[in-house]
DNA sequence: ATGTCGAAATCGTTTCGA
């Protein structure tokens, strides 16, 4: 199973280019951030024009999170709500379409556009760390379904000085400060592991690139964009890839793609019956 | 050098957020 993450900094301008990509990479799942678009204006036909389910949680001009699936999505599950200590923030954090979850093949993946932050100590700042412990007792009650599971998205963190491109001079600023990092492993707890990191332990891969300073030319990335995963999801992962050459795109996102190959279901058993179309006459 | 995008309102230029 190809399970796929991208912020697209606005589906409709970037349409074109995410269903080139669907159809070269065909992705099982494409887990989409910052759709920027009101759920009545989501381009939902262009995806199941090629053969998609299409799924979203927006809001006009910020935000906005949606699922592309080529397999059923089921117990559909939008925002934070649910699993919060109170309903007044509930009311208050649901006001940003920044999270989307679903049961696929069984296995239950929650899709995350995480607060940029902005500064550190400023207002949004706050924010993002109150908006990460609350995600934290999310999973803490999700935990309890006891399903494998998958979260992924921008997490507008990178958690350790390999994931800058100049941690002696970005370390401490925003998405790269220690209580930002601390709150984000207290999300992550025992349960949940960087499935990149699995496979690749250097320094050099990026997942975003700002639009300024010639930051693409000059290859000044960060790896904001994660995919974690529990214990028996990991057991099973066979790859985590960034697909650097689409920030390479005209006109691209600021953001490349990254996938995960899972062999999910884990094992086809041998000894099952074979299928009944072979029995048709 | 906060240097570029995308969206929307204050609309053919400025603002906000990233």
């Amino acid at each position: 199973m190809l399970i796929a993450t991208w912020n697209v900094n606005s589906i409709r301008s970037r349409l074109p280019q995410v269903q080139t990509w669907i159809e070269e990479v065909k992705p099982d799942l494409l887990c989409l951030q910052e759709t920027k678009v009101d759920d009545p204006f989501f381009p939902k036909s262009e995806f199941e024009r090629i053969g998609y389910q299409v799924s979203f949680h927006g809001q006009k001009s910020y935000n906005g999170v949606a699922l592309i699936s080529r397999h059923p999505l089921t117990d559909i599950r939008f925002g934070l709500s649910g699993e919060l200590s109170s309903d007044s923030d509930a009311e208050r954090l649901g006001e940003q379409k920044r999270v989307m979850s679903a049961l696929v093949n069984g296995l239950r993946v929650v899709n995350l556009y995480v607060p940029n932050g902005s500064a550190v100590d400023s207002e949004k700042y706050l924010y993002k760390l109150e908006w990460l412990n609350c995600l934290k007792h999310y999973l803490e009650a999700q935990a309890e379904r006891d399903e494998p599971l998958c979260i992924l998205g921008d997490f507008n963190i990178a958690l350790e000085a390999r994931d800058l491109h100049n941690p002696k001079r970005l370390t401490g600023g925003i998405m790269a400060s220690p209580p930002e990092r601390e709150a984000l492993k207290k999300v992550l707890g025992e349960r949940l592991h960087d499935v990149f990191r699995l496979f690749e332990p250097d320094s050099g891969h990026w997942s975003w690139w700002d639009y300024r300073s010639g930051a693409w030319d000059r290859d000044r990335g960060w790896r904001i964009d994660h995919i974690y995963l529990s214990e028996e999801l990991l057991q099973n992962a066979k790859s985590c890839l960034i697909h650097k050459k689409i920030r390479g795109n005209v006109k691209p996102s600021d953001h490349a793609p990254v996938t995960v190959e899972i062999c999910w279901p884990p094992e086809e058993d041998e000894n099952e019956p074979i299928n009944s179309e072979s029995f048709r006459f």
